[in-house]
DNA sequence: AAAATAATTGAAATTATTTTCACAAAACCC
DNA sequence: GGGTTTTGTGAAAATAATTTCAATTATTTT
């Protein structure tokens, strides 16, 4: 358990000089500092972040709030954020609020207890709250919202265009024949489940597709709802000739639904789902999604997290848009050809 | 910024008594201790948790070390572990070994160095080696591995039986008429690759069928891997009737190399797979697959890291085993039935 | 009622680091 | 060569908690 204390001795300084070659914070003689860092080396001293944070009030830690940690899209995120945080020396402190607005508040407190550097949330809805925000903003713990929007001022968000995401989706179907399109988006009290639905309606308004809100459909992002809410939609008369599905765990859930309904996609019904997973391509299944950078997602949070760290002087906020990409495959084949093709 | 002595002079009393109330260390006289905590409620005070670990050397967080985030099986375990960690009041840093021995060994220094109470680890490797453990053990830090066992003394260990998983998985495809069975496991220098191996030879052993090393394959857990050796096994002749493949990563290559040999299953090919994820049963898809219980695995290794520090008099070594669920679905239905109903 | 014991409480030490301030030595400038 | 600046270093304060030890008060015993 060598302390500072103990290099210093040992390499016949004070602690002062090794605090600053340890930190670089001030000129040393480069003679001693060799001594010094040959010292380090060989007792194999490691600074005791708890003194440090203690003296700093700030830890080498950040905090990664997200709301669906069973959500492989998340695992990305994850990813993403982890490779950045150790790149730069951080550790992550991971929590999970399982889309849980008490639960998120909880873990706001704790964040904030263990004096984390900063934070990267997935806000389970608009507001995180000025009675926890103003405590982060009063110790100048930046926050970055990932994935959604948040109506807090202050909140740097990465966000993916989702907007853009779903009408290019949509924009695709049409253009491949399909015109009663069904959509199943997430909860609407969040931006990736208003956004995507915004797309949708965008690419019916310009393509001149009259708005029919009974093909709209939303709930939680998860495989039950996805069931429910496409068993509702193919129950609709005149029937849907394509779906369109918000997210991965509804799109698994809808996978199920159109089994269970003997409808073969695209043969019966045409689909494009959201996110990527490893299940997008698999046997003979076959789906057209749009694809989020996930993990290009977490690292430019990391990022523009680790700039607010570097540089505290910066004030004005800022939100970073990265382009989803509509990744074509057989689930939203020309309607004629799709079932053509199927029916050889 | 409240601290201990804001709270201390609201209150009038000293900052020991404060810190006895907060801790429950001592006696404190009841309404001494009704006026403190009102205070601390009345001031939302926060201990810091940077002081007390730097007094305590000991903090309110644990260490997690994975080997591969992505992989949704241990999604399942670090949400266990989470879960688990709240409710004793502890923070989760996680961390990504990516397989990485290397990694590994940055990242147990990090634990290290941030004072983690204790650490539950899913090791790359078969020794974590002694430099870093005799540091943990020198500071008293236990560590709990997870998934996989580690040779190194005093680690506690909390596994599925993967011998068995895989030896019911093989004895349920001989039972149903399969006899010419490859295997595909993960690589054999972590426990999870190499009992599966064995729990495949004992069932044929058991069965009486001759071991033919030129069945087995093994290599890294990923989908490229699996891809790679099923194409290997589908060239071998006398061809065989069923696979056994020992990871999810590694089923879903070799579900894409049958597609690519338009091979279906089971009707050419029995399969059985391991973990269960979100797409053993998708669409026409429906993988028989050895379930493991992720989730519990993380709960326990969290139940006993907490015994750990609850209790630091014990010094037993203890291996939790929990077992595997053989979860039957079509992939490995009864060879003439498979075929016979496929043919139809 | 004095003595002994028990129950509370507070003062001060302790933990390992960063950082401010002071100071000495060296370098530079006229 | 004397003054001024620069450079490098160390002593000591400060950070916010826990914990030891001593002191005070209350209670019990004799």
């Amino acid at each position: 358990m060598t302390n500072i204390q103990d290099v210093a001795k040992q390499a016949g300084v004070s602690i002062s000089t090794v605090s600053r070659v340890l930190n670089g914070t001030a000129k040393v003689n480069d003679e001693v500092k060799k001594r010094v860092e040959a010292c380090i080396l060989a007792l194999a001293y490691q600074p005791n972040q708890a003194a440090r944070s203690l003296r700093t009030n700030r830890s080498k830690i950040i905090g990664l709030l997200i709301s669906d940690i069973q959500n492989p899209f998340f695992m990305q995120l994850i990813q993403g954020v982890e490779e950045e945080a150790l790149r730069h020396e951080y550790s992550l402190i991971l929590c999970n609020s399982n889309e849980n607005a008490q639960r998120e508040q909880q873990y706001l407190d704790v964040l904030y207890s263990e004096r984390v550097a900063g934070a990267i949330i997935v806000p389970t809805r608009e507001r995180l709250g000025d009675t926890i925000l103003n405590k982060f903003r009063e110790r100048h713990i930046p926050i970055v919202a990932v994935d959604r929007r948040v109506k807090d001022k202050d909140v740097d968000a990465v966000l993916v265009d989702n907007v853009r995401g779903a009408r290019e989706a949509i924009a695709h179907l049409i253009s491949n024949g399909y015109s009663r399109i069904g959509a199943i988006t997430g909860p609407l009290n969040v931006t990736t489940g208003r956004d995507r639905l915004e797309g949708y309606r965008q690419a019916l308004r310009e393509a001149g597709i009259p708005h029919d809100p009974s093909l709209e459909r939303s709930g939680t992002f998860d495989a039950a709802t996805g069931r429910k809410l496409t068993a509702e939609l193919l129950k609709l008369q005149p029937a849907i000739d394509a779906l369109f599905i918000g997210n991965n765990l509804l799109t698994l859930g809808a996978l199920d639904a159109l089994h269970t309904h003997n409808l073969q996609v695209p043969k019966d019904i045409g689909l494009v789902g959201y996110d990527e997973t490893y299940w997008s391509s698999l046997g003979s299944l076959s789906l057209t999604t749009v694809m989020q950078p996930a993990y290009e997602l977490g690292c430019a949070a990391a990022l523009r997290l680790f700039q607010h760290l570097q540089n505290p002087a910066i004030q004005s906020r800022q939100e970073v848009i990265l382009a989803p990409l509509l990744m074509v495959r057989g689930s939203s084949l020309p309607k004629e050809v799709g079932q053509f093709k199927v029916q050889v």
